[in-house]
DNA sequence: ACATGTGAATAGGTTCACAGCT
DNA sequence: AGCTGTGAACCTATTCACATGT
């Protein structure tokens, strides 16, 4: 397991999707034909995936679903729950802050940022608007892991340099720029107008 | 251009990106080192991502900003406006629906759609929300191209088949659902709790 | 008998380095 | 002189096919 490749760990979590599906119907074992079934995969990519994490399968039988959960659970730190902050309570933030799928999968929002002193202070599923001023302090105080960016774009380079510098160290990036930051901060660009381009180029492709 | 590899696809969008910055101002010729860094790549990267389209560049000079954008434009297919229909309109589907990321990039949002009556008929950014039943009229109806699909789970495989079987190739799938659909409808997945999986994959990496 | 785990083969993308144009 | 365009080299990832273990 010293070096799992980028695209298997893009897939771990789809197989753990998989995997919780199963659980909730009663299998107890599958194997790499079932699970590449359910994941829009093959076989070998499953093996191999897999084999990256250990030995995880047993020959003739296949994987124990409920030790391949927590296998994997672990592999991706989601053991602990993840403190997760939103920067900009914009419609999307506020979309995202709702969205049960985090909080299902062990992702808690435990502060939300906006600049707009319209915003601050009022209440917010649970939280209060905090502004953007006390970032570093907050997201220090609340031991924040994750942020969720969706400020606006002149102002994303500039908050997600304060963020890293608070210790925060993965940020996901809803806004269309390029976050240039140091070492260690690891980004996940979201881009929707991106996706939707790419889809563009297809059906221009196709037609 | 016979075939274009599909990481130069994904990368097309960010270039274009980058040429409207430089457009923007008033830069009129780009070389390839200046393009991969505001892209965040490299001088190879570009040129040979570019290549695939043609000879774009001018040797000893570089890149017409002007050109290149009408060009990468044409291959991305974004010189007609493209028809987008929101279908699941949520707090999430309706944050899409304000997001000026997309119109300004010319994806009209010309409807949107939901299950609950209590939504339906609604007012909705110069809309009305149409009820799912009105699915496959109104899509063929609109000549819509691209569905962005934001239901619950438990709707997403069936009402992305019967987005598909009224004649929409592209969908941009918001639900954590492996959508099986026919061959030629070209699904791009975006799963925001997959995205913070594998941040804290890289979290529990490097701590 | 059966399904995993894995080296080997293949495919796909990236980077190099330089020939070819302007 | 300078930068593109591109074959070749390299690297990464996927698929194959079978030895290995239960």
């Amino acid at each position: 397991m010293d070096h799992v490749p980028d695209q298997t760990i893009n897939r771990l979590p789809i197989y753990l999707r998989c995997l919780s599906q199963a659980r909730a119907v009663g299998i107890a074992v599958v194997n790499s034909l079932q699970l590449a079934q359910m994941a829009g995969t093959n076989a070998a990519q499953v093996r191999k995936d897999l084999s990256y994490l250990g030995e995880l399968g047993t020959r003739g039988v296949g994987y124990d679903v409920e030790g391949l959960i927590a296998h994997v659970s672990d592999v991706l730190g989601l053991t602990e729950k993840r403190r997760v902050a939103i920067v900009g309570y914009g419609r999307l933030g506020g979309a995202l802050h709702g969205y049960r799928g985090l909080a299902d999968r062990g992702f808690d929002i435990v502060a939300v940022f906006d600049d707009d002193p319209e915003k601050v202070g009022r209440p917010a599923g649970g939280l209060t608007v905090a502004p953007v001023s006390a970032l570093e302090r907050d997201l220090r105080d609340l031991d924040v892991e994750i942020a969720i960016l969706t400020t606006p774009t002149s102002a994303a380079q500039e908050v997600a340099e304060r963020i890293a510098a608070a210790g925060v160290h993965a940020i996901m990036n809803f806004t269309n720029v390029r976050l240039e930051l140091p070492e260690g901060v690891k980004v996940r660009p979201v881009d929707l107008s991106v996706e939707l381009q790419v889809l563009s180029f297809y059906l221009a492709r196709s037609s």
